[in-house]
DNA sequence: CTTTTATAGTTAGCCGCCTAACTATTCTCC
DNA sequence: GGAGAATAGTTAGGCGGCTAACTATAAAAG
């Protein structure tokens, strides 16, 4: 999550100071958003330079997690339906569940071929669709990259108790199935130079 | 924040499943941490969107609002110190703030100063140095855009009480402050491919 | 004073994100 | 069954992150 955020977050004085200024600042609002966004870049940022260490990026860690699945076998035998379906398999699947465009994920898939990690196949039945296919040698780096990975998000989130979670995941919900609703107009696409209005 | 993130997150029983074949799969841990990513992604995108509207992306926003200072005058006027200090003013100081390289903070301020929002200047006593000034048409731009930008905070955080709003923030520091503390331990250097633990 | 070290900023090159345009294939519908 | 629409994937080019290496200047050490 590189994105460009207040280092030091604006104490609630201020907030307050320019809300009197800014009849549109909600000091309180504010403080909730820049807060939300300060930690989950903080942390973001954490687990990217863990598997930096391992030598991926979050991105691409992304896609294997995507494409594989440990219970597989588990899920096969018991032919449990719909629990815990079976991942994506084609370049616009993986797309859609990661939340990136197609062209993204070709680049994506094209360092992870490049590296040995995942494999392209056409498809039999439609020529326009390919299937992606982790390689053994990403089911042992992921095999044992996941405990180090699980490990620190557990770490992360070590002070907060079990109901503190609860409560927090019950607020952030609130809070993405809102933004989800909102959409924002675009009445005008963006334009090179910004626009004074 | 464009980043690879599971669109739909699992669900509670997926966690547990998953806990069952990875003993160090924190089941809350996880569902807290997958949350706090996918809602500020989610809110992250929202704001990216309005500002494009606008022509302008997130990062050249926040170094505008880094050298934006409309309460200076009120806090020249009352000598008001440290209270709402004077912002940054060398690319350094911008990069510091903002969370950034120095060397990222250079293409930005490249862009700003290509589309007149900012302007450079030497510093007098040394010359190593530089300033980054807004220009009229920054300030212009800023005073636009601010209060829809207020308006879309406000409106993201609408779903929470003020007391939520405070809980929301107590638990989120509690986890930057924690995620603060963590050092990945960076024992080896990140390699060209992913190791093979 | 001169040499070394530290600092400010830039440049070069990689990566992952985007949009827009393109090719190839399949589907739809007359 | 053939024209047009829809779909899968890629390519091209821009942007904003990063690190590492570089230049210029200033500060510190001898």
């Amino acid at each position: 999550m590189p994105l460009l955020l207040l280092k030091d977050l604006p104490r609630y004085e201020c907030l307050l100071e320019g809300a009197k200024e800014f009849p549109d600042l909600d000091p309180s609002a504010c403080e909730a958003f820049l807060h939300l966004l300060r930690t989950s870049d903080e942390v973001f940022s954490l687990v990217e330079k863990d598997l930096a260490v391992h030598g991926i990026s979050h991105g691409r860690f992304g896609v294997l997690m995507l494409l594989w699945n440990p219970a597989q076998r588990r899920i096969d035998a018991a032919h449990a339906e719909g629990d815990c379906p079976s991942g994506p398999r084609t370049p616009a699947e993986l797309a859609d569940a990661a939340g990136v465009t197609r062209a993204t994920m070709t680049g994506l898939i094209d360092t992870l071929e490049r590296d040995g990690l995942v494999r392209r196949e056409p498809d039999p039945t439609d020529r326009r669709m390919m299937s992606v296919l982790l390689t053994e040698k990403a089911e042992r780096f992921l095999v044992g990259i996941s405990p180090d990975h699980f490990k620190l998000m557990t770490r992360i989130m070590a002070p907060l108790s079990e109901s503190e979670r609860k409560t927090l995941v019950r607020l952030l919900t609130k809070v993405l199935e809102n933004a989800s609703e909102i959409s924002v107009p675009a009445i005008e696409p963006a334009r090179s130079s910004p626009v004074i209005c």
